[in-house]
DNA sequence: GTCTATAGTCCGATAGAC
DNA sequence: GTCTATCGGACTATAGAC
């Protein structure tokens, strides 16, 4: 079917789990050429810039895909949505922040381009969360506004509770946070 | 003065900030050596365990200091706390953010106390929002769900505009984030 | 206590056979 | 395209002089 190389796919592929599991300085070239079934020099042929080439190429092949989520629904009230997304978010976040999290002391190793395809993916987040606020709310300013307090309130759930494996105190789960946060600033739009 | 050692604190201090610009793997010991002033065998006298020894001694060093900042303050309303609120965790944030963003690649290689050394500080931030909110709230159960999205949202902000450097989208300060958050979550107490 | 010297390992990368 | 073989360098850690 493809001719694309499966070499090349497999490479990404291992990098892209071993850099989840152990970070990308941790990883060796080795570990990547073991997983993907390969010799260290073969990647060569396809990555000639070597270990950070193979970076770029994981991170260009990140994607989080939120917005097709909830594309075809409609919602009545603020708080409706931010509930229904309380019980959608619990799926989709875990996988999204463990694709991610490891990135966090890369940033200053990658070029322009590679770091603006990650940060768009949190603009994407926050222009979906937008979208929705506008059909909502009749203030397009506060529409935005709460667009990005949900967008940081998740995404700090996710760097506590997922990140920093905070566990240790009763269970506060991402369903719950999503309530709340639903009880809370669903009265706003009242 | 003191008969502790200089060393050991110029070898914890110089790998603090070695650790904050590089994160932990990609710094050598050689490194932390060259910034302390000494041989990279010296540190082997305090820190028989190694590089691994350091890690723990910096991660038993970091400290946050919230709850004293405004411990001597009384608020009358949520808002008004969280109004004030915004305007002290702009100054404190970054340098905490900081502290420790470099941790979250190598939380799988702490040990249990060391680990919840770090999840003590969370800790610590969540009780200090929930002892402010249950003497301006009514309901318990509420302020600590509050506090919870609050903790969650600062630090989901850190996450998002410190730790992945955004800023190419128009300004969005931790300031005026704080200030939506009294305006939205402010409501609520009415 | 701090040093010099060095052992032993692993790393990223390249050359060249097939 | 994928391999074997290998290089030079950086790394953690140790032994032993002072």
């Amino acid at each position: 079917m493809s001719t694309e190389s499966n070499l090349r796919q497999a490479i990404i592929d291992s990098a892209t789990e071993l850099f989840m599991k152990q970070g990308y300085t941790a990883t060796s070239i080795k570990q990547i050429a073991n997983a993907a079934g390969c010799k260290t020099s073969s990647m060569y042929y396809y990555f000639e810039g070597g270990k950070s080439d193979i970076l770029g190429a994981v991170i260009q092949s990140l994607s989080f895909d939120m917005k097709h989520v909830f594309d075809d629904r409609e919602f009545e009230t603020l708080s409706d949505f931010l509930h229904y997304y309380a019980e959608i978010v619990s799926e989709i976040m875990p996988r999204m922040n463990r694709r991610i999290s490891w990135l966090a002391p890369e940033f200053r190793k990658l070029s322009e381009k590679e770091l603006a395809h990650i940060q768009n993916q949190f603009l994407d987040m926050h222009d979906s969360f937008e979208q929705r606020f506008k059909a909502l709310m009749s203030d397009d300013a506060a529409a935005n506004e709460l667009a990005w307090i949900v967008t940081c309130a998740y995404l700090g759930y996710g760097n506590i509770f997922f990140t920093i494996q905070m566990r240790n105190r009763e269970d506060y789960s991402l369903t719950d946070f999503g309530h709340s946060l639903a009880r809370f600033l669903g009265a706003s739009n009242a």
